[in-house]
DNA sequence: TCACTGACCGTGG
DNA sequence: ACCACGGCCAGTG
């Protein structure tokens, strides 16, 4: 398409919100595998600061999917509420115990189908 | 305008 | 095995 609107100024943020939006539900992904997939101009660092950034982007971004390398809700603090977070991963069927998910690694998706 | 922080991760000692 | 530090971008004070 050619948004007339849009420009270049298309930054590694965009490819950040567009990487989170296409996790599938009941899945989960982390800060590092998405900036790395993104490319090495972005760490996870950044990719969490983008995330609060994200409460601004629309559409809403799903950083409810986002974890850190442990899989514990590291951002749950950021939400509208503390236990948002992991109520939203709930509903998709994924188990959290003290902010940490069970079974962290059968629940981790990877952005390798995707190009 | 300049400097610091931020929902992290990897490596070195 | 544990502790400490660097790295990258953008926004805020």
């Amino acid at each position: 398409m050619k948004p007339t609107n849009n420009q270049d100024t298309i930054t590694w943020i965009e490819k950040v919100y567009a990487m989170v939006r296409q996790i599938p539900k009941g899945k989960v992904s982390t800060y590092g595998t998405i900036a790395d997939h993104i490319g090495v101009k972005a760490t996870s660092r950044m990719v969490g600061w983008a995330m609060n950034a994200s409460h601004h982007a629309k559409p809403a971004v799903p950083a409810h999917r986002v974890v850190n390398r442990n899989g514990v809700l590291t951002g749950k603090h950021h939400f509208a509420t503390p236990t948002l977070m992991q109520e939203l991963l709930e509903a998709e069927g994924i188990q959290i115990i003290d902010d940490q998910i069970q079974d962290f690694k059968n629940h981790y998706w990877s952005p390798h189908e995707n190009k």
